[in-house]
RNA sequence: GCCCCGUUCGUCCAGCGGCCUAGGACGCCGGCCUUUCACGCCGGUAACACGGGUUCGAAUCCCGUACGGGGUACCA
């Protein structure tokens, strides 16, 4: 391999995901500390997908993790490359292996390697039995790695310090399997050395795994290993490793559900580590400048919702008015969102913008405060709304008349006159009746169905008189 | 079983031997603002797993225990 002399120096990090047909937010994780670390000193980082088996390599399931990682502006220098057209590669190792003598061949099945171990007492596992057996290479022979007997493999984690191994704890593994294809040890040892990675990051549950790596890279030949660091696990809520089934894990769903690119990396840079001057909210910049892998927790983090959320809608608040209104279109035009699409008006949105920017905090909750907006009438009102200000709400029924009667007057340009003449009403029931009158909660049940909603007086210019007027009338014909 | 890793508020993070009466953020609770809901602001709740060392001094270093997790495949 050559490296040019100006760059020796300079780090090259790798992300290899498995495609699996999604990015999951733990793997996005490892993505992003490997993005900043390269970033953050001007190294490289490369993107190889780890196809071993090739029957994955579909634009399918490389875009499935290439579109979640441009979205979360995760970018690469080299890559993709896969694993799987390197398999020459691979073999030849294996090959360069069983010459030398660090692999031999095995065609002990799952269930005879049981029954030796039974017959022989020794606890179950692979105790070397082909070692000097002189198996024949063939269809359904494997290759193992010869693992010395009494060695101490030293794994200088960056996270976690000085690991060691006892080389007897560790298997003759399986390093090309019966069909002839390498299998992940081999493939990433060669790999990583041929790519020139300088620092492994990943999850800690491959932390096992590195001693094998490191045995065969000391086998081949191929001199210092990379550095390695082992970041912390994502966990549920029940403190076990994310998972596919259990756990809502795949970028995509954030994505869909309207968290935004930025608030998700800030959130995942926050998992394992932190600035210390604890300021979480900021742009990925200067957490690019910030981060040290050296101060990357031990011990796994649990990916909080209510965190993510917080940051999400901190990041929406934060957004320019006409760039919050394009990014939340496409959320206010959705098949179910319960109004006709020629209803919809950008700019209307644009000019609420503020008033839903400060109660969301996932674009997808955009259509609920805005649905009164785009429907053409009431059809439904929200029951505990319309109980409160209808119901237990004193003189609703009044209000309404007296409200639909003074609005009569008004050409609805001045929101100021509209709460002037709404508030009036209240104010003449409160001293008539003797007790307090709230004119604006039945209004706004009336006009929104809802008791909650952006300042009704706004939402009032823009429905306009004539909207306003009928949907009075259809509440007051209700209350008979 | 064996191997490896971990353990600071419910959660995330700060703390790298004295600045700790342990700090920030989320959540939760209370208050202010407000004739809606929010936002904002103010305040409160709540943690160094346990036991031994080392040290003048330990959340910080060492050992052990407990608990949690990961790995233990012809998955990666």
């Amino acid at each position: 391999m050559t490296v040019s002399l100006g760059l020796v120096n300079a780090p090259r990090v790798r992300f290899a995901p498995a495609p699996t047909g999604y990015l999951h937010v733990g793997s996005a994780r490892s993505a992003l500390f490997n993005w900043l670390y390269a970033r953050g000193h001007g190294g490289t980082m490369v993107l190889r997908i780890e196809d071993t088996d090739a029957s994955r390599k579909t634009q399918a399931f490389v875009d499935a993790i290439l579109e979640p990682l441009r979205w979360l502006g995760i970018d690469w220098d080299e890559g993709p490359y896969f694993q799987s057209d390197r398999t020459e590669s691979h073999v030849c190792a294996v090959q360069r292996l069983v010459r030398s003598g660090w692999a031999y061949n095995c065609d002990l099945t799952r269930d005879e390697i049981i029954a030796l171990c039974r017959s022989s007492g020794l606890p179950e596992g692979y105790h070397g039995w082909s070692r000097d057996r002189d198996v024949q290479d063939g269809p359904g022979v494997v290759v193992r790695f010869r693992v010395p007997n009494d060695q101490q493999v030293v794994v200088n984690d960056i996270v976690r310090g000085r690991v060691e191994f006892a080389s007897h704890t560790i298997e003759d593994f399986v390093i090309r399997r019966g069909n002839g294809t390498p299998t992940f040890h081999i493939a990433n040892t060669v790999d990583d050395h041929d790519m020139g990675i300088t620092h492994v990051i990943r999850g800690e549950d491959l932390l096992n795994t590195t001693p094998r790596v490191l045995l065969l890279w000391r086998a081949l030949g191929y001199g210092d290993p990379p550095n390695y660091a082992h970041l912390p696990l994502l966990v549920n809520a029940q403190r076990k490793k994310l998972s596919k089934r259990r756990d809502d894990v795949a970028l995509g769903t954030y994505m869909a559900r309207g968290y935004l690119p930025e608030a998700m990396v800030n959130a995942l840079a926050l998992l394992g580590w932190g600035p210390r001057d604890g300021v979480e909210i900021r742009p990925i910049a200067e957490i690019v400048e910030l981060f040290t892998l050296a101060e990357v927790n031990r011990s796994p983090a649990f990916f909080d919702i209510d965190k993510l959320n917080h940051l999400n809608a901190a990041y929406i608040k934060a957004l320019r008015p006409a760039r919050f209104a394009e990014l939340v279109e496409p959320y206010l035009l959705g098949p179910d969102v319960g109004w006709p699409v020629e209803a919809y008006r950008a700019e209307v949105v644009e000019a609420l913008a503020p008033d839903i920017q400060q109660r969301i905090s996932v674009l997808s909750e955009a259509p609920q405060w805005l649905r009164w907006l785009f429907v053409d009438g009431i059809d439904s009102f929200d029951q505990r709304s319309w109980t409160k200000a209808m119901i237990k709400g004193r003189a609703a029924a009044r209000v309404i008349d007296e409200v639909a009667e003074a609005l009569r007057e008004l050409d609805f340009k001045n929101p100021d006159e509209i709460e002037a003449a709404v508030m009036g009403v209240g104010n003449r029931l409160t001293a008539e009746l003797g007790s307090r009158v709230m004119s604006q909660a039945p209004v706004r049940v009336a006009l929104t169905g809802h008791s909650a909603g952006i300042p009704l007086w706004r939402a009032m210019t823009l429905l306009g008189r004539d909207a306003c007027l009928a949907r009075l009338a259809a509440a007051r014909s209700r209350l008979l």
